[in-house]
DNA sequence: TGGGGACGTCGAAGCGCTTCGACGCAGGAC
DNA sequence: GTCCTGCGTCGAAGCGCTTCGACGTCCCCA
């Protein structure tokens, strides 16, 4: 193995001014960094990570730490993980790989032993039994939702509440008066996940503020539970003309469902998802909705926490992404009566 | 931050009893060791990661690369990387997540500065380019997958060529004698991903030996494109009555495609697939198939890797995982004519 | 009864890097 | 001409741990 004192021998200075060149930490000469980058090329010399990390205390390594429960859509965990990672190398970080399942000794292993610099936590409750955890961790972290007191940390989601709410004002623009929200799996409520409690919320703000009769339906991750939910609904609700749907597995299987059911999407039946957008566009009927920026809420959740590694004082404690809803075939004014 | 001295004085012993006493390399006597750990859960002690890294030349990390490219299943990639997590736990490890993006860059980077002992890497290819650098890497590493020349590297896979028989022995089985393999997404096999090449050889190998009429037809991964290739193979196979899909993202909408083509599965068409078994049974045709033991795959590939960081010297260069085959509800006997 | 292990512990060296203080030197201010 | 300042570099200390060799003690066997 090359080391930093073979690079200094090589290029005539002493290991502390190779270090200094390639840290910047303090000024070094054109013409010697030069020699200096010579000499690594040359000898195809890597820091030691370990020594540098004991010396330096940094690691440049973040812990992500991923959910593995059901009722979470695979894919999105996928694209935010890989998102932090591509944005962590940007910043000179690796990533390293939590299960949820680790739970809090897991956390305290890696922060604890310097094994990272800071966290990034998905799938946040409402009531976290992490949180009090990351508060006093010596280490930086951002998580993925909000918590119901979220003060102190810093966190980053999609405004779900206003998705929700922007669900159905597209509806209600569009002149629907019934309306129903498919949400996710029971369990997901059942544990009072942060972000499918809001859009609930959000759903049942906007519905009301314009006066709209409506309904709220948890629905398992499964084809036949996606047809159950539909023959449920029309039947408590004949009326029904538009349907806002936040749960990536049944929606395919929910428009179907409907279709079989006899009605036309969105001839008789306007739908708008919350979802990743590449999932809403690929389907049969492309759906309308509003995007789940998995790829951007990484990145977002990896900057912040590279300002704090940083020093930087104010970094915002919450980010709220804005939703944005891309029009699809799955919309349509409501039929005249 | 509490060190090692620290629980040593507070144990009354030198910091190498301690280590000792942390490691097991050298007897202790069981009161020294009960003192000392009464002093490490008294004072929190977590050994600094970096300064054993660097004292002990291990760092206890693992690195796992995953593709990031189309036409692969997200879940079972998801799957692969958790059991690999869990499985490095159980032996006191982490595992550093990589993108496929850094590319042999990347592998250099983390095997060279020492942040990671071994290396997994998924996805390989047949002339993968990285495989000369995994030789020479001074780090051993788990592949997963078969490329054309694995000598001196450690590769574990299903069986795919096993798979790809099983699912032809089958339906041979039930008496049908014109199939077709609905394969992965065209670029898939131009980028000679070992894995697809291998179904479609075995696929190829049984039909022959059994005299059955077949086809290969790969298939991108959207519904429209799965609705395309049923109308494609009943118009060039009107015979067909036995259908072999190596695509999770199509199984579900080819299985719809053909019975709206007026083919009732598994009555008039007999299908199987090879692809998760959550995947299969949970469509509404279930649908006989071989696994893709990805959990299995991660789980033998962190043992094997951990088997050569220990020294074993008779480590498995190949480990092909036999393919096994679930009946469901997809495949019934050939209807007598 | 003496010698040789095994056992249990210690001290010191060293892993490869960063960083602090110091120092020589050149240039500018007066 | 002197003094000060800032630039560029060096040497040494030290980050927290593991590991090697050494040493004392005890026990067992000849």
């Amino acid at each position: 193995m090359v080391k930093i004192t073979d690079v200094a021998r090589h290029a005539g200075v002493s290991p502390s001014t190779v270090s200094y060149a390639l840290s910047g930490k303090r000024p070094i000469s054109d013409e010697t960094r030069r020699r200096i980058e010579a000499s690594i090329r040359e000898l195809g010399y890597r820091p030691h990570a370990g020594a540098r990390a004991l010396a330096s205390s940094r690691s440049n390594v973040l812990a992500l730490v991923i959910p593995l429960r059901t009722g979470i859509h695979v894919p999105v965990v996928m694209q935010f993980a890989v998102s932090v990672v591509t944005t962590a190398r940007r910043y000179d970080h690796d990533v390293l790989l939590l299960t949820q399942e680790e739970g809090e000794e897991g956390l305290h292993r890696v922060a604890d032993t310097a094994l990272v610099d800071a966290l990034i936590v998905m799938d946040v409750q409402l009531h976290d039994p992490r949180l009090p955890l990351l508060r006093t961790l010596e280490r930086p972290s951002v998580l993925i939702g909000f918590p119901a007191a979220a003060q102190g940390l810093t966190c980053v989601d999609l405004d779900f509440r206003a998705a929700g709410e922007l669900c159905v004002e597209r509806l209600a623009g569009l002149g629907h008066r019934v309306v129903a929200l498919v949400g996710s799996p029971p369990e997901v409520y059942v544990r009072e996940t942060a972000f499918a409690q809001r859009v609930v919320q959000g759903f049942t703000t906007a519905a009301d503020r314009n006066g709209m009769a409506s309904s709220v339906r948890p629905c398992p991750a499964t084809p036949a539970a996606a047809r159950r939910t539909a023959e449920q609904l029309l039947r408590e609700q004949p009326a029904l003309t538009g349907v806002v749907v936040h749960n990536e597995a049944v929606l395919e299987p929910l428009v179907d469902a409907f279709e079989q059911l006899g009605l036309r999407v969105p001839t008789d039946l306007s739908i708008t998802a919350i979802c990743p957008d590449e999932l809403a566009a690929s389907l049969r009927v492309p759906v309308t909705s509003v995007a789940l920026p998995a790829a951007e809420l990484g990145e977002r959740a990896a900057e912040l926490l590279m300002r704090r590694l940083d020093g930087d004082p104010d970094v915002p404690e919450a980010t709220l992404l804005t939703p944005r809803l891309t029009e699809r075939a799955s919309t349509a004014p409501r039929e005249a009566p």
